[in-house]
DNA sequence: GTAATCTCGATTGTTGACAATCTCAAGCTC
DNA sequence: GAGCTTGAGATTGTCAACAATCGAGATTAC
């Protein structure tokens, strides 16, 4: 797991960036985790405070993270860490079938020998890691993502890759953060990448579609019963 | 043609909405016709003057637009306008052929039949406004956006119609009034439009979706050719 | 003549103060 | 007692000044 989404979880550390980007970071990183619960208030002064900065960047941030669908605002009213009710989690994945599709078909005709390559290869160590670490659901979930955005990626469309590492995988992250913690499948779930992966090898673009289309509707069966207020078993 | 999409270019006349909203909007309306040209590079100061508003709204307004990737920033740099290069816009064509495809088909599930009639008496209403009208083409662009805009509303997924209208929707506009403003090839849309709503009327989503992703790969087919750069017959 | 460096102007980033607006609770009327 | 009004406090919206950074042009060394 040599390499993850760009905007995973561990706050950067360069310094020279601009500091609304940094403040901007942190926010979102607190509210995945949910440091910052869902639904709560953003106070602006205050939070400024938190993140050493001034109110100005601190609105700034805010306005992106807006834009990202973490933070909604009314006009005199404030800001609102996002709800994700089950509804919308519902639309989410929906939106994430059809662009995930879309990149899987385009990965089988894009991406290159060597980038299969290592997409087995990143597969094998997921396998190994299901064997022995059972408590580290954290890095499985991870290693899933990164699965994904490999394949985003493979697609080679920056419009795709935009809009999913920086937007839905955000609250894929933020409501499997919230959700209960169950092991999500990881045996069924590796082998449907198999699958994805197998075709986009044999540069099946019709399938890898219609596989990816499918283990993400699978997906959503799994996590919508783990959502809060939803009884399992 | 009652009805349009929210993100039209007519200047919102509502007052009572904060400052810096209003500069987005107008911002948007300028980049979106070609008054501040494609790459042209966005000064804060002077900007602000000129939609008689300090740097600060301004600034938030410029955060919002590169969200929705008509502003492209750099660090120390500031922000310009984004230039519609023919790759990007083929990457935002597969884009919208992926999401607008979801959208025929959860419309074909989720529309009501006096949804899917008003469908039927728009698209009457384009017929009689190709027959007279040749020279009114901007009605015709707008016209068929609208048509688009109504799956999108149809499919009842919040995330796809928010994606559609406040992203792509705009960029699709920026690029047709940028381009050569030949006659669209209306005809041959508008039967594609009665195809699409007869598969929806016909609840059958698999076609749909068919449907819709062929007409919008016709669709760059023809702009493809229009882009400037790009010699025609 | 060319290239590297330095300086100055211009532009962006940041801040704290001020104005407008909203929220909420106490008091008043009916 | 219920509902409306009003006012104080808090919070968001806006602004203008200050600091940091970048870019262009001139200068100088080779």
């Amino acid at each position: 797991m040599d390499k993850l989404p760009p905007d995973n979880p561990v706050i950067s550390l360069d310094g020279h960036r601009t500091l609304a980007d940094r403040v901007c970071s942190q926010l979102k990183h607190d509210i995945i985790v949910g440091k910052l619960p869902q639904g709560s208030k953003i106070l602006e002064e205050d939070l400024a405070k938190v993140y050493g900065s001034s109110r100005g960047p601190l609105r700034e941030a805010i306005r992106r993270l807006e834009g990202m669908r973490l933070v909604v605002r009314t006009p005199n009213a404030g800001a609102r860490v996002v709800t994700l009710s089950e509804t919308m989690m519902a639309e989410v994945y929906v939106v994430r079938e059809s662009l995930e599709g879309m990149s899987a078909r385009l990965a089988a005709q894009q991406m290159t020998t060597e980038e299969i390559e290592a997409l087995w290869e990143l597969l094998d160590q997921h396998e190994h890691s299901i064997d022995d670490a059972d408590g580290k659901v954290y890095f499985q979930r991870e290693g899933d993502l990164d699965f994904h955005y490999r394949i985003a990626l493979g697609s080679k469309n920056q419009w795709l890759i935009q809009l999913l590492s920086s937007e839905l995988y955000q609250l894929i992250r933020m409501c499997r953060h919230c959700s209960s913690r169950l092991p999500s499948r990881p045996t069924a779930a590796l082998k449907e990448h198999r699958q994805i992966v197998d075709a986009i090898a044999k540069r099946d673009a019709e399938l890898a579609e219609l596989l990816m289309r499918r283990h993400i509707s699978n997906a959503w069966n799994i996590v919508k019963d783990l959502l809060p207020g939803n009884a399992h078993d």
